[in-house]
DNA sequence: TTCTACTTACGAACACCGTTCGAGTCAACT
DNA sequence: AGTTGACTCGAACGGTGTTCGTAAGTAGAA
């Protein structure tokens, strides 16, 4: 991850980069890690700035010298997971696969920190390893034939989509966890009594709803992803070069 | 304002003084209306129960016997906004306009109400008014020969998209305020600060994002909008019973 | 009317939170 | 050696959601 030689940009604090070899406990990298495994176990809302301090059996002030705040942290969080995806180098006769691909392995990887994607939700990614998933998603695109303006734009959607899915599905990962249940168990009884809801919901008001109350609630959160990438996909499809 | 604070007036000096009202204005419609208020003009991270509270002259502690917590409270807030939303009744041959109609509607309603849309990032809403406009979508799609599960599933996307975008739009719209400026203003400032910053990216790692990065920030947040709302709904066409 | 049951009001307190301040520490440059 | 300046970190400020115990007021029964 080399990512010194990258500008600033213009709204984020330089950090200070002198090196002190004397404590090399405290530092950036190792803050961002300790609030990953937070993040990773209790979730965002768990995140704080006394809590990783603890970690380093320090005060929460502490942690202002390397991190210009807590927002700052949560994007540089975000930021270092952003490196975890799998990014593939363009293949025109293979950029709806590859598009795919490249949301799904960003899917898994969100999901894999728990709610953290809430931190992306705030604000445009700009981070290094986000830039490098973002100049991997629109490099599939042009490739693939689709125009400049509809290829940026699409990335900005794939992008929202992508995070808003991901912090909804680790909300009911949370639930799942907070009653002691597998993820699958829980969506299950879920939606079951989500679909007995909607079937017992008064039949002049909500006649639709009520009809389709089992297929309202059925399938689980990755078969609804693709089914909603999907749509974007297609949709972008219709505007590029056959 | 209320005014449960000024002496009253002398033609209703001698009302009932027992009759009903002792206690005036302490109810859940009445917290929801003052949360509301708050949220509008000062967003969600402002709203807290002492803040409410404080409108009615009281502690925080009062409003736990007519809400469960904060989380039901933003909720119920979340549902009157829903309230608002015009859900037109269903015109089979106009399936599409209709829909992108009543998105709009709803993107509209929680631009006004700032940044609510976050407190429906967080559950699936099953108040009275959100099911009402699910109903109406709902109807909307299978009157246009959408068959029931894509329908169903594409109701759900597309409630995540329009809540997602106007989360991300709300938190714009802060910032601009934040500046003490227009909506637009903002816009422009920071997406050229953001096409700058993609201009002077290292080429050899980021091409294609230098390369359009006139066009990646381009664009309004309601043209964007609408754009990722018509990947969905073609998307979704190209199930409907033709 | 008087007593009781019940619902609501609400100050105080608990355990947190993000952030700032300022005094202190100590490696590195002049 | 002296100075500089990044770093550490306890204390404090002004918040947060929620609980608890008690007070107050109302409704129904006796």
């Amino acid at each position: 991850m080399t990512d010194t030689e990258l500008p600033l940009p213009p709204w984020r604090r330089g950090l200070p980069k002198r090196a002190r070899p004397a404590r090399p406990a405290l530092g950036q990298a190792q803050i961002v890690d300790a609030g990953l495994r937070i993040v990773t176990e209790e979730g965002v809302e768990a995140v704080s700035m006394r809590r990783i301090a603890a970690v380093f059996h320090t005060g929460a002030s502490s942690l202002y010298a390397h991190v210009a705040n807590k927002e700052e942290l949560l994007q540089l969080m975000f930021d270092r997971i952003c490196g975890d995806i799998d990014v593939p180098a363009p293949e025109p006769g293979r950029w709806r696969d590859q598009i795919r691909q490249l949301a799904r392995s960003s899917h898994a990887v969100m999901g894999r920190y728990n709610d953290i994607a809430r931190a992306a939700l705030a604000t445009v990614p700009t981070g290094p390893n986000a830039l490098r998933v973002s100049e991997g998603m629109l490099a599939i695109l042009l490739a693939g034939g689709v125009p400049p303006k509809v290829a940026s734009w699409a990335l900005d959607r794939l992008f929202l989509y992508l995070v808003a899915d991901s912090y909804e599905g680790s909300l009911h990962a949370q639930a799942a966890a907070g009653r002691g249940v597998t993820e699958g168990e829980y969506g299950d009884t879920f939606a079951e009594q989500l679909a007995g809801y909607f079937e017992n919901l008064p039949a002049e008001r909500f006649p639709n709803l009520r009809a389709n109350a089992r297929v309202m609630t059925s399938g689980g959160q990755d078969e609804r992803f693709e089914f909603g990438l999907d749509l974007i996909i297609d949709g972008v499809a219709r505007y590029a070069r056959s």
